[in-house]
DNA sequence: CAATATGGTTGACACTGTCAACGTAATAGA
DNA sequence: TCTATTACGTTGACAGTGTCAACCATATTG
């Protein structure tokens, strides 16, 4: 454990975002923790999401994406509807009112993330994110 | 949400390392979550190691670090010791066991990093912690 | 000495993550 | 076609992570 080691590095970074993306999310009285802030940003963005496609992209367990999308259709953000191809699987879609929230944290994140790399060029960021892909696929796969 | 966005990598990254990290200390039958590991090695390392200073290295609430302090007390990994210079805190040592487990699990690490940075150089890997250092820096303090 | 601040503990709670078992539906092979 | 297998989603149970507030004992400051 040098000063800043690889590891030590990596977990401060990822909760100081998680922190801060959560401390301003509170902040605006929006109570919708990390997670689901992200599955409703799949659902928004992907097409034809499911609840499957988004615990591959998540890489999370699925009872986990379950729960969420749930406490999602409860607080009417999203919609299930039948889908025509597998009647096993429900097509996911963002309400009127799941948009709109996905548009005021859209704007929470990105000043989050003007913050984290305010003194960064873009040069470095790009940079950051391709070495941090390579990791994760690095450690992809069974041990 | 481009395709690999600052913080999906992010949290990507972040999950694969805590994942790996948690599979391999548990195929090798050691049960100790990832924090404590954290806690022991700050232990380990630290010289006058407090609850208090462990907390601030970690960024985490002290009542988090006591509990997992009193979790490897039980374990007999580590031990308390009156602090002579302040009796409200306490110094803490690894005991010889505590010793042990903190190679044994340092191995696991060092090969959990090497995988993850296996086709990356030096100076790729050294970039990358300082933008994450310097991005933890830049979200470090109020909003 | 009184007021305040700090180190640590405890209780309560929310969030995150995984595993196993289940019902239903799709699909592949005999 | 009929069975076996696989895949999607749900549920229950549980472990781990993280924070807040209240508290006690000790230090420190005025």
């Amino acid at each position: 454990m040098q000063r800043p080691s690889l590891s030590h590095a990596l977990q401060q970074v990822a909760h100081a975002y998680r922190g801060h993306m959560a401390q301003t999310i509170r902040e605006a009285d929006l109570p919708l923790p990390g997670t689901h802030v992200r599955a409703l940003k799949a659902v928004c963005y992907m097409e034809g999401c499911t609840a499957q496609r988004i615990a591959q992209r998540m890489r999370r367990d699925k009872a986990q994406i379950t729960r969420v999308l749930n406490d999602l259709l409860e607080s009417g953000l999203i919609l299930k509807a039948c889908n025509p191809a597998d009647k096993r699987s429900q097509l996911l879609h963002a309400t009127p009112a799941g948009e709109a929230m996905m548009l005021r944290i859209q704007a929470f994140e990105q000043q989050t993330l003007a913050r984290m790399t305010r003194d960064l060029t873009q040069e470095e960021v790009e940079h950051f994110i391709r070495i941090a892909w390579h990791m994760t696929q690095n450690l992809e796969g069974d041990l």
